[in-house]
DNA sequence: TTACGATATGCAAACGTTTGCATATATCTC
DNA sequence: GAGATATATGCAAACGTTTGCATATCGTAA
């Protein structure tokens, strides 16, 4: 297909050649143009079309302005929002960005990489999978410039990291159950086998009453999975009065295991959410949660990652934000 | 920062040439190669940790593996979930995918399509702006495959179209809400300029009741202006039966209203859209609804792109999908 | 013994850029 | 008017691949 427009084509039109025509369209400074021939070059690559390839460029060693970011669900809100948040920082500074779903599998993740790295992209952001401290050993031995966001690299140390206060959002969600009165909780959560990811339900527990009681179950990463597990949970526990989700895309399914059985949300059942996806606050919609505020989070992994491509390579970081809570009705006071 | 391996590096490594390697890694069939020097090779480079740059290899020719996508919305689920379904697609084929945001606005549109095609992508899917049909010329100009999804390149003819059948969610709609009973309905629509998504007003005229009456507004493509119009219309007219939103990202806000005026949907108001986002059937929230099956549409996208990048080129396609009534509980029968 | 196909490998030219070096006037300065 | 700048441009070598062409060593059939 397309014949792209080479400089030597521009330059031909022009009357003069391919270096000099490389001079004007990426206007160095520190060489000699006169005025006559800026003008004839300009005027010869907008009438052909020229568009500079970026490939070549890079060969001689520019920046391909690429950045890969991998996420595990793209169905997921929580992730699109920190890609949202992302582009928005990098494409203010001419980046574009090559998203890409990992399914949350890790043989998928490892062949992203390895396509990545292969595009030679200036930098990687990444919420890895169990196997991610393994499959981003590739781009960790080449010196790419990487930031994790969210989950951790398990089992290593020393990399740049931009993440929720995990602990902290069980331990307030915990609290604030606490102070409305509950002393039976189910716990819906994910045996991810991500121990940062595990410490909500710690927090959860240490927060709660010391006579409180809580009952856990665990989901798989998916909403039929919290549908599924909500019916069992509700099933053993018929006495318990609010429900806590460590995973909104679990939630997601879970809560409409209430509407099922005509259970009044915040009446006849309490329930609370970590993370805070627009169902859960739309239409007749009001859940009390815990908010991530994914956005900052991609802000602040892609400034880090910026920072990491401009400077070559900086003391490993790491960024903890705290959640915030928001009351929403869903959470009666008993 | 990283210094990549390249083919000598591994040629070196091997006691061989750049040459020999190059046909060894990608094995090409038509070249003799000893078992013994094949092992060394392949033995080197992944001692080396290589990997091929594809930027060099595009150069001589070969297919980049890049594709790109355009949408106006990154927040927009009913985006997102094409861009889900594509990709699967295009990884199984081994591309992997740009994902970019307009925001809607015509130059960033332009800003894209330019960086899209100087990264050489070997195609592109676009949701376009206003402007869609300027901004794409330099691609269309190239011979850059491309393919549009949803909303038209207004007043051009002859590209790639997969879409839904705009004016007959309108339509089906109505139907619906005429069967029930509704007489007085509130139309809440953005006036984007594309006549094909405005057809979704005219569908809903043409199948309701000869006497019914339509009391239309138009709201910016934001759920705050959604919730703005809202507003105003319930206060202009407390008569109307039903709300009838033509694009959901309006509806997202708009919804909202009626939780904050105490409205029961689905027995003090009817309510209806078009589009399928998650919150519109999670919790307590249970529409009614028109959906376009966006998996679908961005499978179909995807695949006929790849028949474009195989082929060359193609007869200009169209490919209009129906869409799917769903029936909820947020519509009254009166 | 010659010659020829099969096997096995090296060489170097392209691809589209960027950039240091060389060249060639024109303009100063003393 | 000689040397030194300043101004203006061309040339060619890289960057990391791919691939057609050349070369070299076999075994084997005539």
């Amino acid at each position: 297909m397309s014949r792209f427009v080479t400089l030597k084509d521009v330059a031909e039109k022009a009357g003069t050649t391919v270096g000099t025509v490389s001079y004007v369209l990426n206007n160095k400074k520190g060489r000699y143009i006169s005025d006559e021939l800026r003008q004839r070059v300009l005027l010869a690559a907008s009438e052909l079309n020229y568009i500079k390839c970026n490939g070549a460029s890079s060969l001689k060693g520019m920046d391909r302005k690429l950045i890969g970011i991998l996420i595990p669900q793209f169905e997921n809100q929580f992730f699109t929002r920190i890609c949202l948040a992302a582009e928005e920082v990098f494409v203010q500074h001419g980046y574009d960005l090559i998203i890409c779903d990992t399914f949350d599998e890790p043989e998928r993740e490892k062949a992203i990489i390895h396509r990545l790295l292969s595009q030679r992209v200036d930098g990687i952001i990444i919420t890895p999978t169990v196997d991610g401290a393994e499959n981003t050993r590739i781009a960790r031995d080449v010196g790419m410039n990487m930031v994790v966001v969210d989950r951790p690299l398990e089992g290593l140390e020393g990399y740049h990291w931009v993440t929720t206060n995990n602990y902290g959002c069980g331990f307030e969600g915990g609290r604030y159950l606490r102070g409305c009165g509950h002393r039976k909780i189910i716990y819906i959560g994910w045996k991810s086998g991500i121990a940062d990811l595990e410490s909500r339900e710690t927090g959860l527990r240490d927060a709660s009453a010391p006579d409180a009681e809580i009952y856990s179950y665990y989901a798989e990463f998916s909403p039929e999975s919290g549908f599924a597990e909500t019916e069992k949970a509700l099933d053993d526990h018929p006495d318990a009065t609010a429900v806590f989700y460590g995973f909104n895309i679990q939630a997601k399914g879970g809560v409409n295991v209430f509407r099922k059985r005509g259970l009044r949300i915040g009446e006849d059942i309490s329930v609370m959410l970590i993370g805070s996806p627009e169902w859960a606050y739309t239409g007749s919609n009001d859940f009390s949660r815990l908010d991530m505020e994914e956005l900052e989070l991609g802000r602040k992994a892609a400034s880090l990652l910026l920072d990491l491509i401009k400077k070559g390579s900086a003391e490993p970081n790491r960024v903890i934000q705290d959640c915030v809570l928001i009351e929403g009705s869903s959470v009666r006071k008993i």
